[in-house]
DNA sequence: TTCGACAACGGACTATAGTCCGTTTGTCTA
DNA sequence: TAGACAAACGGACTATAGTCCGTTGTCGAA
């Protein structure tokens, strides 16, 4: 599995300690309901401008999601306790 | 235009650098000839883990190329003089 | 025991990512 | 002026991203 496409893990860590509905993240996404759902299942490849959509809607940096992807074991939690 | 979309210009601008063709790329990538000539030109947008095989041939990290993107206004080359 | 919120799932659908052929154009060099 | 290379372009195609409906199961609160 490239580490890659760990991203639906994240992206579903961010948004639930950030307290958000996958229904609320997909309004402020501009994306369907069942997709955000499936993404994060780890069901659907998104596009970059996706997952651009998607880490702007939860308020992060793409580049950030992917650097604490990329770089480290994903042992700790993205956001840190000052975030919250 | 969403900034992300830029990375079709980052791209040619790292494989330039490194003096490789768009054919040497997309074996090195494991993706069509023609692909790799539309993705630069702006006329696709990848799949996150499509641009991971890119960057990945390209001997960078997605992160560090999403970075410069987002946090620069890429008025400077990606790749610094050391790494030529 | 119901109601509402939340998320997974299903099918059917449209748009587009990505492949595989070939052709064209520009550039550089022998 | 040919010949080789790199890249843009074209059409036709398959796979999948992404939408839009509804349904199911779970859980906590009223």
């Amino acid at each position: 599995m490239a580490d890659i496409l760990k991203i639906n893990f994240v992206l579903r860590q961010i948004r639930e300690q950030k307290g958000i509905s996958q229904d609320k993240l997909s309004d402020l996404a501009g994306l369907d309901r069942t997709y955000v759902s499936l993404v994060e299942c780890g069901k659907r490849n998104p596009s970059l401008e996706t997952i651009d959509k998607i880490t702007r809607a939860l308020d992060v940096k793409t580049w950030e999601v992917l650097k604490y992807i990329q770089e480290t074991d994903c042992d700790k939690p993205f956001l840190g306790e000052a975030s919250l």
